[in-house]
DNA sequence: AATTGCACCGACCACTTAGTCGGTAAAAAT
DNA sequence: ATTTTTACCGACTAAGTGGTCGGTGCAATT
């Protein structure tokens, strides 16, 4: 017990500390040594706890990554009340952290996704899960929506969701280098205009 | 003159080689020798024509890519008449040549900028640059579109545009491992409505 | 006929890569 | 008290990596 716990501390810092390399600089482009460089931990200690360096990518998916897309994506808006300004707000509160944040790259899924699509089935595969489950979850929300009388019946409700997915994928990478204030600003007023189109007026 | 041809086809089969692989599997994993089997040339034949990988890749983008995003995405909508439909149009367009393409990989601007992004100033300035280029007709068009009566003319066209190419280089990369087929048609019914909010309706 | 320079060859270099393996100090189990 | 296990060390390997450089055949120039 107190043993694993001393194996799951170590495991989880490389795990962070290899995110933080991998986002910055990318898979293929961060080495294990650099790694362990950063971490003052040798390559005993890495293959001791990982069996190779896809194997410790495939943790970081599921122990970090995972995590921080429900955190900040799925947990904000499921089972909300009026899907179409759930969904705004989170977006915005998503990309109003990217913003602030200095070392911001993009969108984490994104990126690796860019990086291992048809490269690497195993891993991309794990990736499109996660926006899978991302996607799954707008679906319903916006069905309950409709129910709920917030969502035009004739919506279609996948297009909508890998639309709204497509356009923040893309404004992240966008915002990585460019003016982050005004693109997040003008992206969320495209965004509400859009989502407006779903709108279920009021029947008076 | 003939002497110039002869440096100039191999340098260009060198670069079209070249970018399929980058493109393929990307830059940082691609090697130069892996370039140099697949055309059967050696080190010498390269570092002759080119300073460094790096340097070879610019020429890539200088001689290939630009002109790939000029005749997909900017030639077919500059100076056109009705900017919503041509940018529909031109946008539906170049998704059915990716779903038709047994081998894409996403749109390459966007892939490369990934991969490069806060890595590499100098190249992803480059791409930025293209990027920037297209963004600028698209506001242009928009403009037009205004002073022509199609647009309504409180629409925020910069604002318009970056959400435009957001949603383009998000769906690409969707697109990648996901149905195409599908993943186009719904993409474009949502971009047809969305920009039907900008459409000025004839005055009666 | 002799010389020059272009386009290319391929062995080689210093360095980095992911991954292996014999060792070890300290803690836990016996 | 002794053995075993855990967590880690770091030298090593084989296969790359980007890049260099002396050489070479051939076409054009002289």
């Amino acid at each position: 017990m107190d043993k694993n716990l001393k194996r799951m501390a170590t495991m989880h810092r490389m795990q962070v500390t290899g995110l933080e390399l991998f986002y910055e600089q990318g898979y293929y482009n961060t080495s294990v040594d650099d790694i362990l460089k950063s971490l003052e931990l040798s390559k005993g200690a890495f293959y001791y706890h990982f069996q190779s360096k896809e194997d410790f990518f495939i943790s970081i998916i599921q122990n970090l990554i995972v995590q921080k897309v429900y955190g900040t994506l799925i947990e904000p808006i499921e089972g909300k009340e009026n899907p179409l300004t759930v969904i705004e707000k989170c977006l915005d509160n998503s990309l109003q952290t990217a913003e602030n944040n200095e070392m911001d790259y993009g969108f984490v899924v994104h990126n690796f996704l860019t990086e291992f699509n048809g490269r690497n089935e195993t891993i991309s595969r794990y990736l499109r899960d996660i926006l899978k489950i991302w996607e799954v979850n707008l679906i319903t929300l916006l069905q309950k929506g409709k129910t709920d009388g917030y969502v035009i019946r004739h919506v279609n409700s996948e297009a909508a969701a890998s639309f709204i997915i497509s356009s923040y994928m893309g404004i992240r990478t966008l915002m990585v280098e460019g003016n982050p204030r005004i693109l997040r600003y003008n992206y969320i007023s495209q965004l509400r205009s859009y989502l407006n189109t779903m709108v279920q007026r009021e029947l008076a």
